[in-house]
DNA sequence: GTCCAACAAGTTTTT
DNA sequence: CTTGTTGGAC
């Protein structure tokens, strides 16, 4: 217990040993708030007020909830088993899987992941005959999912006018074709798991005694459903409500765009009468200069729970701010200090490049390759999402539920069997006609069509057969040989990385069942053996007993579903971890949580970060100044932050003026950084001209003469050129971004960025050159 | 049924 | 500029 207890402190000791109520951490970045979660479990268990099984502890991502197991095990001697730690999705699927009558659920329903849920709405367009240039699938995607969040069905919906009205009809027809085919998407999972808690009563208040203590991390990021589902899994208002330890820290909520609510974190304390409030301030992370910069920056945001971020770590060195010339340069300048920083000894893997969008990758990517350092970039497509794989994952679906349309539909024709859009549109046609799935309507079918899709058919049904008594690992590569995957890569040119992608599927295969404690000779097919003696016995609504949902999956799911599961639900690793020491690269987004020594924050740029979309939100410009909170929070000992006069975006030169958050930052934090050569900028600089030169690769024409005039109008008077930064008494610093006509009618288009874009008479606005 | 050209769109992301 | 999607031609 002292072991426990001991190197903690004051604030986080107080949050670990608090009493058995609701309780609200404030934990700021790097204030150790995994550590306080972790220890408070371990603490809860040690002190003999409860067991593990009493203890539920929630996670957004696999990540945080497999680091949470790690960290409390090294911690406990004793097993975690019972305990349930998961995603929310997790926990759902879980408590699907076990109580499915309850839930009017298949046993065998499967996860439909984003990709397949859009393809599954355009399917639901076109076979209703709708317009999808009026009723586009990602806005009603959009529709369905933000709806969910909220909580609500089709018939709940709020329908103002014609459009929100037919997008709640759709919403409804593709709920029930969900239901017909067994499927469910991610909303829904939280959405049905929801409603089965809410309406039914012993359910309900098994779990709700059952889980004396919740623990919630990122409570920042919960949506409305999410929150609804915490209360009532808590108990609140009922006599007895279980103890719920939320921990967010309202500065970092970045996801708004998604359904997060950080309203959530007031509503929280207002209506769990919340007397515990602890705010962990301390921060282990980074150096004073960069935690004043973080600290004076979010203290721009209005309705702020407030917290301020203090270190023992001593003030350390300035945040370096460099100005590039153009996106180019500011990439080699980042390659020139990386370089500086390896030499003096950081580590590659300790340096993270972070940008506002991806597309800003590309440029910093290549003049990383081309100086030979090598880099990782976060964010691609994840192993579960590849498309070889998602085909092989959808024969296995098809083996266990074969009414998934959309399983079906993607490998029904795949490796090529002859099956065209034409007996597909038929095939769609009966099984509409019948109301049923696809795989059922095949028997309709005659003629060459139907020979055809029964021979498909026969595929699912004879490896189903043959697989009856093998083990996951065995069904995969059984599976993969009958569908004729394997073969179709082996004669496509460049299909061995897809095969080599197929083969690791074996190997996850193995690798679950063993972490799931199936055991590796578990028949794939069956049902769970291991129900009779696991959990405790509960009467559900109508009076029949049914399990508690106890860990491990193993006890309520056959290992193929679980592991079709698994696969919906953890996405995997993007890529293969290729070279391990290498630097980091990313979006601020995918940054937060993690920590380097060394941080660039690149492209600080208005209408970049902040982004312009940002301002149309509300609350965009701070939710972009928390996003910037984040950026800053991850560096250790080494800040950068780096901007350009120009950039290539969407095959259009840019002219940006700084960002804003500049002007938000305490100056004697910040080292500006003289570009190397005090020429540099002009030497670098193209004319007006030359860029149109440049473009029509010399050769003249009335555009390049256009700009030539342009430039010349520039040169008379007081000689502005297009990329030049002016200051105006009213409106600020901005860039000139063109100029029109000559002489004393010459006017000059500015981006003033917060102002916006002003068309200005150069001969009567007064205007000052600014920098160099 | 496959392939290629034309076209449109283009923050952020996990489950 | 890039990427994905769609429609038409072979």
């Amino acid at each position: 217990m002292q072991n426990l207890l001991h190197n903690l402190n004051p604030e986080q000791l107080a949050a670990v040993t608090l009493p058995a109520q609701s309780a609200l951490i404030l934990a700021g970045a790097g204030s150790g708030k995994t550590r306080v979660l972790t220890t408070r479990i371990a603490w809860l268990i040690q002190t003999g007020q409860i067991g593990p099984s009493g203890i539920m502890a929630v996670t957004f991502t696999n990540k945080a909830a497999k680091e949470m197991l790690t960290r409390l095990s090294a911690m406990l001697p004793m097993s975690t088993r019972g305990m349930w730690i998961g995603t929310f999705h997790g926990l759902c699927n879980r408590l699907l899987r076990t109580h499915y009558r309850d839930a009017a659920l298949p046993q065998t329903f499967q996860i439909l992941d984003s990709q397949d849920q859009l393809s599954m709405i355009k399917r639901l367009l076109k076979a209703n005959n709708i317009d999808d240039e009026k009723y586009p699938a990602k806005d009603l995607m959009y529709f369905i999912n933000n709806a969910k969040d909220q909580g609500l069905r089709s018939g709940e919906v709020e329908t103002y006018d014609p459009i929100t009205r037919k997008f709640a009809e759709l919403y409804g027809l593709y709920d029930d074709q969900c239901q017909k085919e067994g499927v469910v998407d991610f909303a829904e999972l939280l959405l049905r798991c929801y409603e089965l808690l809410l309406r039914n009563q012993p359910l309900r208040e098994h779990y709700q005694t059952r889980f004396q203590h919740i623990l919630v991390d990122e409570f920042q990021d919960t949506n409305n459903l999410q929150y609804a589902w915490l209360k009532l899994m808590s108990g609140h208002g009922t006599g007895r409500p279980s103890a719920l330890f939320a921990v967010g820290d309202d500065d970092q909520s970045i996801y708004a765009f998604r359904g997060a609510n950080v309203g959530n974190m007031q509503a929280f304390e207002r209506d769990f009468r919340v007397e515990n409030l602890i705010k962990l301030e301390q921060n282990y992370r980074s150096h004073g200069h960069i935690l004043d910069a973080a600290n004076l920056l979010i203290s721009n945001n209005a309705k702020r729970l407030g917290k301020n971020l203090r270190t023992d770590a001593g003030q350390g060195e300035q945040v370096r701010v460099y100005e590039a010339s153009t996106d180019l340069e500011e990439a080699q300048w980042i390659i020139d200090e990386v370089k500086n920083l390896i030499n003096d000894g950081t580590k590659r893997d300790e340096i993270a490049v972070l940008y506002r969008s991806n597309a800003q990758s590309r440029v910093i990517e290549h003049a990383l390759f081309a100086a030979g350092i090598p880099y990782h970039v976060y964010g691609g497509l994840r192993y579960f999402q590849r498309a070889e794989v998602k085909n092989a994952i959808a024969y296995l679906q098809l083996m266990d539920n074969p009414h998934n349309d959309s399983a079906f539909l993607r490998v029904v024709n795949f490796p090529a069997r002859g099956i065209g859009a034409r007996s597909i549109e038929q095939l769609q046609d009966a099984a509409r006609m019948y109301g049923v799935s696809l795989y059922a309507a095949v028997p309709y079918m005659t003629g060459r069509a139907g020979g055809l899709l029964g021979g498909f058919v026969k595929i699912i049904e004879s490896t189903r057969f043959e697989t009856q008594q093998l083990s996951l690992p065995e069904l995969v590569r059984v599976t993969l040989d009958a569908s004729g995957m394997l073969q179709h890569y082996a004669n496509e040119k460049e299909g061995q990385d897809r095969i080599e992608n197929l083969e690791q599927l074996v190997g996850a295969a193995t690798q679950f069942v063993q972490e799931e404690g199936f055991g590796l000779s578990a028949p794939a097919h069956l049902g769970p053996q291991a129900l009779a003696q696991a959990g405790t016995p509960v009467v559900n609504a109508d009076g029949i007993e049914v399990m508690d949902a106890d860990a491990p999956l193993a006890t309520v799911m056959s290992p193929l579903s679980a592991f079709l599961s698994h696969a919906s639900l953890e996405a995997g690793d993007a890529q293969a971890q290729a070279g391990q020491d290498a630097l980091q690269m990313m979006t601020v987004h995918s940054a937060k949580g993690l920590e380097f020594d060394a941080v660039f924050i690149t492209g600080l740029e208005e209408g970049l970060f902040p982004h312009e979309s940002s301002a149309r939100e509300n609350d965009g410009l701070d939710e972009e100044r928390r996003l910037m909170y984040v950026a800053i929070t991850r560096a250790k000992k080494r800040l950068y932050m780096t901007f350009t006069q120009s950039r290539m975006l969407h095959g259009q030169t840019r002219y940006n003026i700084k960002s804003r958050f500049f002007e938000e930052l305490p100056e004697e934090s910040l080292k500006w950084i003289t570009p190397r050569v005090q020429s540099h900028w002009f030497a670098n600089k193209k004319t007006a001209w030359d860029d149109a030169s440049f473009r029509e690769g010399g050769t003249d024409n009335a555009l390049a003469k256009q700009m030539k005039t342009k430039s010349l109008a520039a040169a008379g008077g007081p000689g502005w050129r297009i990329g030049e930064s002016v200051m105006h008494g009213k409106f600020g610093e901005g860039v000139i971004v063109n100029i029109e006509g000559s002489g004393t009618n010459a006017r000059a288009q500015i981006n003033f960025g917060k102002s916006g874009m002003k068309m200005l008479d150069l001969s009567i606005a007064k205007l000052e050159r600014v920098g160099r």
